[in-house]
DNA sequence: TAAGTTTGTGAAAGCGCTTCCTGCAGGGAA
DNA sequence: TTCCCTGCAGGAAGCGCTTTCACAAACTTA
């Protein structure tokens, strides 16, 4: 049923070769052969099978886009990012969402490897480098991001996390905060760890020390952020601003604390990370570090394809977050 | 370099034919070779290619997901819901980001029809039902999710948004509200019209008529919603409550009452469609209409599935909103 | 004019599979 | 014994392309 090139071939009366030629626009075709074939293709609409193209040379234009959860705010703007990036460069991408479970990544690495796709972006790997470095091995093309550098020999896109935590925390410092607390991420990803290491560093720079029960372990939701929160206050401390390892841990710390009735930011200042839609539409309005997230995906589909089109050594890309001034923080009166 | 069917083959020292058969598992072989061709795959690690495969058998394994935008709040419980379905059914889920333009979904529709894929999901699809239909004619599955059936002869998924309009409305009735605005979406959405269509129905039940100026024309964008409750007040219109065709709109309509000191819901109670997460994070949070859009995508793709494999006829899945109530609404003291 | 060189085209191999066809045993039924 | 299934395996065609390779005509160049 399908029209293929042979149809082709036989209305414009010439070999299946020379037709093939004409919609590559390789090697020599004289123009009124051009013409002949190109009027075969209109009038039979004639559209070339990409899988068997791909069989033959060993590339689909697809990409594999792994990430968490696509229902987690954070994800939709890079894959967006990704999916337009890579529309753009003659790709389209397959969506994978692991849960940051490890069996579920590697069941799609499996199914993704080797047969559809000519190269991946994980977003957030929390698990398995195994199964990376493996692809890499394999000279699979994979691109890492937001994924601290030391973990992966892939080339990588994320944002300076460090810095990110820093500003945040220096924000803080700057309008007068001396009992800042902490809510991190999960100790297994880079992104949680770096932003505490750049916690850590403002506090220092100011020379004060972490106090003892102000840095808590949270899981980058919001109910994590609700709970550390309502822990922190249940053993009696009182911080004057908290700093959240992401905007959706904020807001549920913003939660617990109206729920006890102090006021944000008037009793104690918040500041998140991310700038996920959301935080602008929270009352009082957060205060927060912006991740470019549309354009680390950009990026890291144009790393990936020209990593995929011709062989680049490891890159990495080092975007910078941004602090987001909103309502959620106030200067601490001296 | 990847290990083919026919290094398979050589190691068992059987015919090719013989270990498609294997891991096929269809065809008469013997025990012990199949033990022996088993055993040459594990060795070499033979993962069979999908492309070539398809070549053949004509399906991917694959289904196009086509949607406005993953960045939108209400898509990405969708996408997951499609794309979990999909993974259990052994589908793999192209992502296509249209932004509601024709030209995109066209060109989606081009990259993907007779190429990678075994059919499509098109959600909220506003334009070319010709694309649509000419995909039909040509036999290729696809499914429409959250759009009205009679313009399509597609198999749809859906919710009845006659319903949740009118249950939205006549909560609102119920609670003593006579002036009650509506801000739908835009026009050319049976999901906008369809909503508009039950709040007249529960109006006209009620003995009211819709007022002039209380009928609105937004977007489905928060934009949207902040502008024409904007616009009701600037011309000195006054509801006790608004029923906005989304939660996005209804939060939009929110920040401009807001702006102008009104209280949600003592002055005016807002009620909103969808129950994206937002909803819920809203202060005061938000009474919404909730759409079951995870349900809705694996709905959508299950039934795509069977319709790629077996030739279904039409079918229609209609499922149900239900109103969730928060504190955006407030009895009208009588 | 002889010997390239460029231009244009077709035949055929092959990408890695599935599937149909053929053939060969062995074991009942006639 | 003859015939015909049934179980098993190999050969080969073919899916729709790309890509050599060979060849022929037309042009250069010396």
């Amino acid at each position: 049923m399908p029209v293929t090139i042979k149809d082709v071939a036989r209305r414009a009366g010439v070999a299946i070769s020379t037709v093939s030629r004409v919609i590559n626009n390789s090697g020599y075709v004289a123009g009124e052969t051009r013409e002949r074939v190109l009027r075969a293709v209109d009038d039979l609409k004639f559209v070339p099978s990409h899988m068997a193209r791909s069989l033959v040379s060993r590339e689909t234009k697809s990409i594999g886009l792994i990430m968490p959860d696509i229902t987690n705010p954070f994800f939709p703007a890079i894959a967006r990012g990704v999916e337009d990036a890579a529309k753009a460069l003659g790709y389209t991408v397959v969506l994978c969402n692991t849960d940051d479970d490890l069996a579920t990544e590697e069941s799609y690495v499996k199914t993704l490897r080797e047969k559809f796709i000519d190269g991946i972006v994980f977003v957030n790997v929390t698990s398995g480098n195994q199964e990376i470095n493996s692809l890499l091995r394999d000279g699979m093309p994979v691109i890492a991001l937001d994924r601290s550098q030391e973990v992966l020999e892939a080339s990588a896109v994320l944002v300076d996390n460090v810095e990110g935590g820093y500003l945040a925390t220096r924000y803080l410092l700057d309008r007068g905060h001396r009992l800042i607390a902490h809510i991190s991420g999960p100790d297994y990803m880079s992104t949680s760890l770096d932003r505490r290491v750049g916690y850590r560093k403002a506090l220092t720079e100011a020379g004060l020390e972490v106090a003892p029960g102000f840095l808590r372990r949270g899981d980058f939701r919001l109910e994590g952020g609700y709970r550390e929160m309502k822990g922190l206050l249940s053993e009696g401390l009182r911080p004057t601003a908290v700093f959240a390892a992401n905007d959706l841990m904020a807001i549920g710390a913003m939660q617990a604390l109206e729920e006890v009735g102090l006021e944000v930011p008037t009793d104690v200042s918040v500041v998140g990370f991310d700038d996920i839609t959301l935080a602008s539409l929270v009352k009082p309005s957060l205060t927060t570090i912006r991740q470019p997230a549309y354009q680390m995906g950009q990026e890291a589909a144009r790393l990936l394809v020209r990593r995929i089109l011709r062989d680049e050594p490891r890159t990495e890309i080092i975007l910078r977050g941004e602090l987001v001034e909103r309502n959620s923080v106030a200067p601490l009166p001296r």
